[in-house]
DNA sequence: GCCAACGTTGGC
DNA sequence: GCCAACGTTGGC
């Protein structure tokens, strides 16, 4: 299984409405890297939901539930269905996981704009611990 | 509001 | 195919 971070606005699209909606299709990636991330997801893989501008916090689990499909003109990108798990006990800022320094390698934090990204074992234990769970 | 990073577009 | 110009994202 692997784990994923998967950056959303929340004026946009956020954790609320996804647990709200039950699940979502998450379409709309429109970058090359991003879109080999959302590729390479499997069902039962995990995700965190991260809030980008106004909040900068991650702030909840997701699971991918079913298998990427194609997306856009021609299939060109790629979506996932994606549905709610848990909210995290408290939401990790974008501060708490910079001044970690078992995150210092996270990918979202290495390049700030790609929306979809993978993340570690260790990180994920370690965004988790921040979260207190 | 500004700026850095990055991607895309279009002229040559 | 190169590169300048421009657009977008997202942190600060």
């Amino acid at each position: 299984m692997s784990r994923w971070l998967l950056k959303s606005e929340p004026s946009a699209y956020g954790w609320a409405d996804l647990v709200r909606d039950g699940g979502t299709r998450w379409d709309g990636v429109r970058n090359a890297q991003a879109a080999i991330h959302v590729r390479a997801m499997t069902p039962g893989d995990e995700a965190l939901i991260y809030h980008s501008m106004s909040e900068k916090a991650a702030v909840g689990i997701a699971r991918i539930a079913g298998p990427t499909e194609p997306d856009g003109e021609g299939g060109k990108w790629a979506a996932v269905r994606i549905e709610p798990v848990a909210p995290l006990p408290r939401p990790v800022t974008l501060a708490a996981m910079k001044a970690t320094p078992a995150l210092s390698g996270l990918a979202m934090i290495r390049q700030s704009r790609l929306s979809v990204s993978p993340v570690t074992d260790a990180e994920w234990a370690a965004i988790l611990d921040l979260a207190g769970a």
